[in-house]
RNA sequence: GGUCGCAUAGCUCAGCUGGAUAGAGCACCUGCCUUCUAAGCAGGCGGUCCCAGGUUCGAAUCCUGGUGCGAUCACCA
């Protein structure tokens, strides 16, 4: 049983014999470290059952449980606390079972597990992709692998926005102003290559109106009135008519497109089971829509304009579909929940999607329960912050962002040339170099993005680059190579050997008492959708073994306790990787 | 203007459902590589937890009001 719920039993008992009274909840917490004991009953919310001066019932809670329970071996109280200590045996029995059960603090998924689809990414097919879609990419798949771990069967899915009068400028500007010119014959990545002409329009586009206002227009009119817009607008009129030249262009510069979102996909080690295209999924939703106004549930407008009131709920009307009939972004993100839920018989769905679209799927959310579909109880809104830049939000069309594939690529190569100053590793093959520069760099963009709260907008100073010590990846990941190397030079014949007859430090206690709180880590992460959990996690754990590591010798000449050392410095490895990899991190052997 | 979110050290961030003297990293300052990898360790400096009330044994945490910042409120997606 749970040691915390054995103290639990054993105070509850005595309440019930001593003062007759019944108690169901007791407060514990982690002793502090400034005093002694490694687990801490609070007595103040005791007081309202039983009238008596807060130490007073501790010394005698205290002096009952050490009577009663053999893993406690002492007690202090102070003020209204009452700190028990356990037992070494308490902590090597815990360190054993912790080291027999394989993949410690994770579950596995069986038939009853619950299906839930992760949605992250869905990008625009009209630019690259920046620091804003890395966070939702990192937070997706991050997310995804924590509920894996949590037992859950998981299909990832990104829907991509392959459609609108955002392509059509892409298209437009290649087309009048490209001569021709494709990806590969400027060497350029397809995804930059139209994101190019998307940046062109707008240069274009914003001359017309300058000049439109010269001629006497007011801006709004310019605006509107513009060549360029109109034509762009005519490219979306033929596009949706399926007219076969402008479906043509729309595919290959999509294909151009796809083929540069694969590679950066590839370098952020993201991943999907399935993509569902705008082009297919915006018809959808508008036989839900209907059925739901014959219903009742929905109600149609003098103009043939479909609405629900939300007003009983603390919200305003929203229009669900046009007068002419045609559908709008709530229209097919209610006939795409439908599809998917349909497609992988999910009961569970989690949209990484940015806090600016918070109002938008409360209202989804309300519109699916009120449709009646059970499943709608299980959506999840993984609302992430912004990345600001420190003069602002970063806005695509003014060229104030930071290109994914660049910040990768500066982040990898400050890695090499940290590692090269440090020359630990010079003697690897050129190929492993290059694989643990990528490790490294990588680890230090996902760790810095990942620790801070998903709800939280962050702060990227371009500037100030990321860095490679303290609270950062590479620490994690130098500690878990630091472990590797420590196995290698003991070169114990079995790992998961653990018995100890000296007296435990305190800096061993603590590590396994850090050890013990994994699963419910994991678990919070998984519930909460928050990979910061495990960051904050492993940060401390990772601490912990190096003020270990530098204050007791781990291989000694007593063979018993190199063998007890290894075995905790195997499994804080071991939850490193773990931990590393559910963030989407390598851990090295080496660095 | 309505709604939602945020405000903690010079900077970037932790602080769980209220608990002990509010913690890390960076930056700055000391010390530690002739025993296991110094991307490390040990320590120092640094706080009106935005402001004002309230709830109670106890508030950074909960409630109310205010201030500041951000998002959102399209027959755009």
């Amino acid at each position: 049983m749970d040691i915390t719920q054995s103290i639990e039993n054993s105070v509850k008992n005595y309440l019930q014999e001593n003062y007759q009274v019944h108690v169901d909840n007791f407060e514990f917490q982690q002793t502090r470290k400034e005093f002694e004991g490694d687990r801490t009953l609070v007595v103040f919310p005791l007081l309202r059952y039983v009238k008596t001066n807060p130490v007073k019932l501790g010394e005698e809670l205290g002096a009952h449980l050490v009577e009663d329970l053999e893993q406690i071996i002492a007690f202090n109280v102070i003020k209204g606390f009452l700190n028990l200590s356990f037992s070494d045996s308490f902590f090597v029995n815990q360190l054993e079972e912790i080291i027999k059960t394989s993949d410690f603090g994770t579950q596995k998924k069986n038939e009853d597990s619950d299906k839930i689809m992760v949605e992250f990414s869905s990008p625009n097919t009209n630019k690259p992709l920046h620091l804003g879609h890395v966070r939702n990419n990192l937070l997706g798949h991050s997310v995804s692998e924590i509920l894996k771990a949590t037992g859950k069967e998981i299909f990832k899915t990104q829907i991509i926005n392959d459609r609108g009068i955002h392509i059509c400028k892409s298209m437009l500007a290649w087309q009048k102003f490209g001569e021709g010119e494709t990806p590969q014959s400027t060497q350029m990545k397809g995804d930059h290559f139209v994101g190019k002409y998307y940046v062109i329009f707008d240069q274009k586009y914003k001359e017309e109106i300058k000049q439109l206002q010269e001629d006497g227009h007011s801006e709004e009119e310019a605006k509107k009135e513009a060549p360029l817009l109109k034509d762009a607008q005519k490219l979306l009129k033929k596009w949706e008519e399926n007219d076969a030249e402008t479906v043509a262009l729309w595919e290959k510069m999509n294909t151009w497109v796809y083929k540069g979102f694969e590679t950066t996909y590839a370098n952020l080690g993201v991943d999907f089971d399935k993509n569902y295209y705008e082009s297919e999924t915006y018809i959808l939703g508008k036989e839900f829509v209907l059925k739901g106004l014959e219903d009742g549930i929905f109600y149609k407008k003098e103009d043939g304009s479909i609405w629900v009131d939300l007003s009983d709920e603390g919200l305003d009307e929203k229009l669900l579909l046009r007068s002419d009939g045609t559908s709008v972004y709530m229209t097919q993100d209610i006939g795409t929940a439908i599809q998917r839920v349909k497609d992988f018989q999910i009961n569970g769905l989690v949209y990484t999607v940015g806090n600016e679209q918070d109002y938008h799927f409360k209202v989804l959310f309300l519109i699916l329960k009120k449709l009646g579909f059970s499943w709608a109880e299980h959506l999840y809104h993984l609302s992430y912050g912004m990345v600001e830049l420190p003069d602002g939000k970063m806005k695509s069309r003014e060229g104030t962002v930071v290109d994914a594939d660049q910040l990768i690529e500066e982040m990898i190569n400050s890695a090499q040339e940290i590692a090269e100053e440090l020359g630990k590793i010079d003697d690897l093959a050129t190929n492993e170099k290059q694989n643990l520069y990528n490790a490294i760099g990588k680890g230090a963009l996902k760790y810095f993005i990942l620790k801070v709260d998903p709800r939280k907008n962050m702060l990227f100073d371009p500037k100030e680059s990321i860095d490679f010590q303290g609270n950062t990846g590479p620490f994690i990941q130098y500690t878990h190579a630091r472990i590797q190397s420590l196995k290698r030079k003991a070169n114990l014949a079995d790992l998961s050997v653990a018995q100890y007859t000296s007296a435990l430090n305190i800096k061993e206690k603590d590590i396994i008492k850090h050890l013990m709180k994994l699963p419910a880590t994991l678990t919070q992460a998984g519930e909460e959708l928050n990979p910061a959990l495990i960051c904050n996690y492993t940060y401390d754990l990772v601490k912990l073994f190096n003020s270990f590591y530098q204050n007791s010798p781990i291989i000694t000449k007593k063979e018993e306790i190199t063998q007890f050392r290894i075995s905790i410095a195997n499994q804080v490895a071991k939850a490193i990787a773990l931990n590393l990899s559910l963030l989407g991190i390598e851990s090295p052997q080496r660095m």
